[in-house]
DNA sequence: TCAAAAGTGTTCGGCCTACACCCATGC
DNA sequence: GCATGGGTGTAGGCCGAACACTTTTGA
């Protein structure tokens, strides 16, 4: 804390060389959801830099000098799974000074949710990253569990505001998966007559007339997301509220 | 964005020296509210350094090589104000490549909400800050507009879901104060009998056996925040939810 | 006695909850 | 024809929105 006995105008006049340079790095905590099997996941890979090289650890890379946070962000995803333009968004930073033993890090750590069907398998595999389930993450470097954590907290805030689950799923999708996305996200039972009414009486989602007959024999529709119905929506003040 | 011709291997062992070094500030959004004037206001003063040395800024600092960020946020307000242990948020990270022109220079945006009754008046003056209306926030330097309009948005989500309003008042209070400060900070009218329906019913209000006869002649009674039965709410999955 | 702010109560409608049944189809 | 998942409908209650009147007291 400042010593008031200090000259206050000394201190006040804070110039650019008082700034001691520190590195800088994004860590993406990047959701997938595997429709098949139901589970709402995160990608990791296998840490290569001592100290604790060979440990599972988030996705992040150093922020470059002439790249923005996000884009660093955006960059490690696209090389990691070849996707480009996806759900990003900055929850949360971690700054305490030994928090990596390494260095004097800073991370800001951002979240991604992306369609597992989209990516490419070729390249996820070929850095060794692999898809855990939310609540079977391994042990991971330095603080990396704490914001799997935070941005599962944060994911589940946000998309009981916003429907931006269907970030998560495949273009077309079925009300009986998007259900179960929800429970997988929210880590709640939901009554499916309810979660129905509530979902398309708002009006955002359009039905196709095909249906998806790979999880049962009557086959259940398709719909898809309406980004101009929602827009219109938003502008009027609209708000999921899940439970 | 990567390219997937370089070999990837090498790409991918990424290691501490391929961080570059760059400044970390931090910006602290510092809310407060005027119980008098019944306003919404944030703390600035007139940067020293140049580019741009004597536009208003918000109240900011490097990030030193043995603090968190949070820890500066904290430093500096305390600088300022004379005020410790205060209600402290991280909302969002600036990193732009070209947002400062005098460096290439992180910032983390905060914000924090404070009591001006508590402040040292002295102290404020000293560095020559001064508070402004939420809606008569002058041109400031680099991006610290975006800053206060988007810490004013994280503001109004927060205190919607959470009674951090409190934080902005006297430790009694009343309710048509209290009142006053939800419409000023969610900019809207709300009903006030509706109003003191929610806000009591939920039960971490504290009545008091005094009343404020400032501003009025039968007096209000005070109230004081009851942080146990509060603490008990959230447990229970308690939501503020206001419109 | 009156002006000005504080405090209380009621009605209405809509939305959320809980819950049960029919539908389509592949086997 | 039956098992399996998909889809629809309804009744009840609670909560939030809208709204009007009484209370207190200093001037």
């Amino acid at each position: 804390m400042s010593e008031n006995s200090e000259n206050k105008v000394a201190q006040h006049n804070e110039t650019y060389k008082d700034g001691k340079p520190i590195l800088v790095a994004v860590d993406n905590v990047i959701f997938g959801f595997d429709p098949e099997e139901e589970k709402l996941k995160v990608l990791l890979f296998q840490r290569q830099v001592e100290p604790q090289a060979g440990n599972w650890s988030l996705i992040g890379s150093f922020v470059g000098p002439d790249e923005s946070a996000e884009f660093a962000a955006q960059r490690i995803l696209t090389k990691f799974t070849g996707l480009k333009d996806v759900y990003l968004e900055h929850f949360q930073s971690y700054s305490e000074v030994e928090r990596d033993p390494g260095a004097r890090v800073i991370s800001l750590g951002y979240y991604s949710l992306i369609r597992i069907d989209e990516q490419k398998d070729e390249l996820v595999k070929s850095f060794n990253a692999k898809w855990f389930n939310v609540d079977e993450i391994p042990d991971l470097v330095i603080d990396h569990n704490q914001m799997v954590e935070d941005a599962l907290h944060i994911l589940q805030d946000d998309s009981r505001r916003k429907p931006i689950g269907f970030n998560l799923l495949p273009e077309k999708f079925t009300i009986p998966k998007l259900l179960k996305l929800y429970q997988e996200i929210l880590q709640v039972e939901l009554d499916d007559r309810n979660f129905r009414k509530k979902i398309l009486s708002a009006g955002y989602l359009d039905r196709l007339d095909i249906k998806d007959k790979s999880s049962s024999k009557k086959g259940a529709y398709f719909y898809q997301f309406n980004v101009e119905k929602y827009f219109e929506l938003i502008q009027n003040g609209y708000n999921l509220l899940l439970p």
